[in-house]
DNA sequence: TAAATCCTGTCA
DNA sequence: TGACAGGATTTA
């Protein structure tokens, strides 16, 4: 489900409740959910700590706390993570797995359908946590430059589409938001990285920062499961311009939308505005 | 580089 | 009943 977008709306959303806080009870009421760390080492010590902050690095929450901790949360797929004043009538829903109260009455609650999603307490997640730590720079931030992509791109083998999805490359690009970039900067997602042109690369460095935007804007994706820090449903799903609309016609040039797989994922894009030789160099990949 | 894997839920 | 789903890691 999330992607930056949604990630960073569930921070903007949660932050007002969480921030200043403090934790007074934790329940883990599925321990396969808590991974890279052990599951007394993060009952143990996130009692009483307060939320100093929160940040977002590429698809990862970090709730920094007092004395030095960070808890470290990851949605996968389902996963849904908000606050919530009060234990509801009739009890948390299903797949709810674990739970912070906090010192105001309210709860954090992580729930997780699929169990792809992960938590952790840690001191240095920058360091300890693998994913992190090999983690690309932020497509939002200044460290994510034309000259990086250009570079990057240049070293890298394989499908661009392949490419928008990894997080060591560039943090916090999904499914959802690799092909309404490619269709944004006009690329085909099976192109090989090191095919593109000087200028198609400037598109897609120009179409990263604006797709991601807009969906920040419009505060994320919701599909099905997605909901933000307080429950509610993001709003960019009426803005997207390819993906899921197999069939349909291309806003741009009526064309029907095509579907294929890319690296194991459903991918759509418009084969016109999309064209596959489009200042295309030679190879393939 | 691709496919299998971890899961449950939903839809055709 | 089978295919597929917003992710990431492991394996062949």
């Amino acid at each position: 489900m999330p992607e930056l977008p949604e990630v960073e709306t569930v921070r903007r959303s949660i932050a007002p409740h969480a921030v200043g806080r403090t934790i007074e009870r934790v329940k883990v009421n599925l321990p396969g959910m808590v991974k890279g760390c052990e599951i007394t080492y993060l009952t143990d010590n996130i009692i009483g700590k307060e939320i100093k902050r929160i940040d977002r690095r590429g698809k990862f929450l970090l709730l920094r706390l007092s004395q030095g901790y960070t808890l470290v949360v990851h949605l996968g797929m389902s996963g849904r993570f908000y606050y919530a004043g009060e234990e509801p009538y009739g009890g948390f829903p299903k797949h709810t797995h674990v739970l912070f109260l906090l010192n105001d009455g309210g709860f954090l609650v992580y729930n997780d359908p699929r169990r792809f999603g992960r938590i952790n307490l840690c001191r240095q997640p920058e360091k300890e946590v693998s994913a992190i730590r090999l983690m690309g720079p932020e497509p939002l931030g200044n460290s994510c430059t034309m000259d990086y992509l250009r570079d990057e791109l240049k070293k890298r083998r394989g499908k661009i589409k392949q490419l928008l999805l990894d997080q060591n490359l560039i943090a916090g690009i999904g499914n959802i938001y690799a092909d309404e970039i490619l269709f944004d900067a006009c690329i085909h997602p099976e192109r090989s990285g090191q095919s593109l042109t000087p200028l198609e690369t400037a598109r897609l460095f120009q179409s990263i920062r604006r797709v991601l935007n807009q969906g920040v804007r419009h505060r994320g994706t919701t599909i099905s499961d997605y909901v933000d820090g307080r429950g509610v449903p993001g709003e960019f799903q009426k803005h997207l311009k390819v993906y899921g609309r197999e069939g349909e016609p291309c806003s741009v040039c009526a064309s029907e939308i095509q579907r294929i797989r890319v690296a194991g994922r459903s991918t759509y894009f418009c084969p016109v505005c999309q064209c596959l030789e489009q200042g295309k160099g030679s190879e393939g990949d």
